[in-house]
DNA sequence: TCACGATTTCAACGATCGTTGAATACTAGT
DNA sequence: ACTAGTATTCAACGATCGTTGAAATCGTGA
């Protein structure tokens, strides 16, 4: 694809993302995303189907490196045990913290994908199938590696534990600025660093026990 | 309010419940709430000042007995305790017991509502303003409660913790049938007694690992 | 039985929606 | 400079949106 194409197409991506982030796809119009874009309506659909075909592409064009980072992180924490397996906090921080660092980073508004992400994973409509198709596959890797973490953990325990990650990780990616007014003002939604201490330690506990309760 | 009125008023909450629940705010049209409910267009309008007061009136019809059969089932626990303070677990049982108890009596179709809010939890549009203006001090009153069971608690990390169990608690009512697929079929988003077994252990863990840190 | 107010229906408003086909501007190779 | 194809703009389609005012129907007390 020639250069000029491709980046009015991100240009189009990019504001796309943000306000599907901000206002759900059915919240945005397509008049919306391409003024915000600084393009004509039409021009949407030179470079894209439809709206839900952009859409998707919104949600392609970063997935694939997502899953790559993790897994690579997932990877680097199992060769630095060559003989035994990782410990639960070693596992759980390879999968959230690559994605700590790119909030932190503030490149590429990645927190705009991220908001997005979190709205999905919790829309009763599609949000089971969207999630399962673009993360299971590594999903599916991370939990065998804290299956061998906890080897005694009953499947089902092992399964609802992942589930309670993933709500309280795309809650934090949701940044809605709840946590900011209940606390008064002593925690901050965008304090990566503030989530980047306590996450995994959060969560690893509760695997940890609730794996061991038998 | 007469009798049939209120009927009508409620056909028509209900309708909006269920609807907002699966789609969302933009993604439903009045004319499909309306249709769902078996009434005419501008009946909406008879009853509601706009669609947006529509909305307003699906969160404000359950929420104060919510917080009233929460807040008591706090007290319970705490007159359990009359000299020392009650057990993390008793306290976070006390705050989401309530919840799956009105799901597994499958009762006035909670579970609509309860889908309705993990979606506003996780919207970053307006997520975090609505979810204070409705829960917030019923939340001030948990966590006041949790810092007695968690005396040396950071309040940091008290807040941050009741973020994750937000997320957690919220994730699971939208039932998105994630968990079913990523499992293969042994764990069921809709299994409420597997979800009661597990969710209070899992999150009082990491509320009492995180709170102890120091 | 009648009348009156409360509830519901009918018909329509302007605005905006997603989408399309034709016309225009631009860019690269000759 | 000319041309061919690529990228963008213009104008408009029918459908649906939230909302409204007036007409019709209903239930109730006189």
């Amino acid at each position: 694809m020639p250069q000029q194409k491709q980046a009015t197409r991100d240009r189009i991506l990019e504001a796309a993302e943000e306000l599907f982030a901000q206002k759900g796809f059915e919240g945005v119009s397509v008049r919306q995303i391409m003024s915000s874009a600084g393009a004509d309506v039409s021009l949407a659909y030179y470079h894209f189907k439809s709206k839900r075909d952009m859409f998707n592409q919104v949600m392609l064009r970063r997935v694939e490196y997502l899953n790559e980072i993790r897994l690579k992180a997932l990877e680097e924490v199992e060769q630095r045990h060559p003989d035994d397996a990782p410990t639960v906090e070693e596992i759980i921080g390879a999968f959230t913290r690559p994605l700590m660092q790119l909030l932190a980073d503030d490149h590429d508004n990645w927190s705009h994908y991220f908001q997005l992400i979190a709205q999905i994973n919790n829309s009763p409509d599609q949000g089971g199938v969207l999630m399962s198709r673009y993360f299971d596959p590594l999903v599916s890797r991370f939990i065998d590696a804290l299956r061998k973490a906890l080897p005694d953990c009953d499947e089902a325990d092992l399964y609802w534990s992942y589930h309670f990650l993933s709500g309280a990780l795309t809650l934090t990616f949701a940044e809605t600025g709840r946590i900011d007014n209940l606390s008064g003002g002593i925690c901050n939604s965008k304090d990566v660093a503030a989530i980047n201490e306590r996450m995994h330690i959060f969560l690893a506990a509760g695997f940890k026990t609730l794996c061991d309760k038998s």
